[in-house]
DNA sequence: TTTT
DNA sequence: TTTT
């Protein structure tokens, strides 16, 4: 048993990439706010990597936003890797098989700063780094291997 | 929103410490079984953090041990710290409000195994370090910062 | 081990009561979709009730309103009780001890509505019948042996 | 979203049936303990319905059995129907999706027993009611409409 | 109608 | 007895 449900906002727009085979995974990080405050009286929030595969994958791609509220349902993951130092790094995420959007597009302000600045509104697309959730920017792509099913 | 449920093993005995102020905080590593085998057929796990805080963290010292399945329940934390090359870390950890031992001492082999050989059944006490879940033996006490409530 | 976790929509405006010794209580029912579609191609959806209490329960009854989206999070609970005809009934609630409102008063129709014709949003109040979710008005209040803790 | 996670025990056997169209449905009923205790310093128990599907049901007909601690996961689903009285009956019920069998055979009395006293331990199989949890043993399939994929 |  |  493996269960994890969430709710929080997107950090940023979630990014769309393909496995070498051809399977669609898209990623983003959510900001969940914790359920207290801290000394100073602020609350904090915890940033939780989510993946998510295939046609769900491509949904959240088309439809979540940087900043949308968003609930999230998997199972949490612990990867490892070594970095190109030679380190062993470890990546916990939740591997997501339910997401419900919370927030329909036009009720977010930021399409409609994206529209109004003439950004386009699709995914990112990059090639896929080793550790999905890294920025060194050294476009390895994942082997299907990380595939969750 | 941010809840998360696991059953799985201890992968170690678990440890008890107290921060500066006095308050005991347990922690322990659960190996969760994934859902479905990998390539060579075989089923990996996830190792997933554990941290607990008073109470609960002398219960889960006191009644927990390597091998034992055990269901958890909380919330995912995500800290970060420098570590002493001045690198930032991410530990992700579950901290508990909720646990149950699914196993008692007596259908253990492991507890009967330390017994026959002697050994206490003692939860082991040691220095916490800044990241509870390293084994850099830098004996740094946390602060009491890292409480949840 | 006892969790749910649900998001939906109010059927109805949320009740506040008070049990004899003065605790509240605000009761609601989550209309939650289903995941599927019936032979008819029609989504569904499950009429799910909610308890709250204390001060969980006042804050659901200021801001809950029919319509809204809502997560709730808690404990199944069966209660029984004889009604009126000397049957045995079966009542299931969750009593939550976690809600977030998913939608607040500005972005809702009814609430405009109801300033717009000049209905009060306040919470409605009447005394609470042995079974709470029941509609046979036969006015007994419920005893303190229901409090949750 | 609608997603529950209980551990209990079976308070029977689990019951095995077919629908006309021969898709398998097991249903059994789990003890969940509370949290607390009540006035009189007792633990009581939630008795919560659970209803498995196909592969899922003769899984869970082949290996659980009375007293057995059990994890499920699933969703709630409020069914209601009208009974021989002509009275509508509501029905709360977990589908579950997901269950973990705590205890297995060889750690089981109750197993021990039943073949001591050379009970075989197949489950019982039975037409299915109208409602599945009831007792009024009039023999009526439940339609397909009930599958819930 | 309930389990340990 | 049900919500969008």
């Amino acid at each position: 048993m493996n269960r994890s449900i969430l709710i929080g906002r997107l950090t940023k727009d979630p990014e769309l990439r393909y496995t070498p085979s051809g399977v669609a995974v898209t990623q983003f990080t959510l900001a969940v706010d914790r359920p207290f405050t801290n000394g100073q009286g602020q609350r904090e929030a915890d940033f939780i990597n989510i993946v998510t595969w295939r046609k769900l994958a491509e949904t959240c791609a088309n439809y979540l936003r940087k900043g949308r509220l968003t609930a999230v349902e998997g199972r949490i993951q612990v990867r490892n890797y070594e970095n190109n130092e030679g380190r062993r790094v470890y990546v916990t995420e939740i591997v997501a098989d339910n997401v419900r959007f919370l927030e329909s597009a036009n009720t977010q302000r930021d399409d409609q700063h994206n529209q109004d600045i003439g950004m386009p509104v699709e995914p990112s697309r990059k090639p896929m780094n080793q550790d999905p959730f890294s920025d060194d920017s050294k476009p390895i792509d994942i082997s299907d291997d990380d595939l969750p099913f």
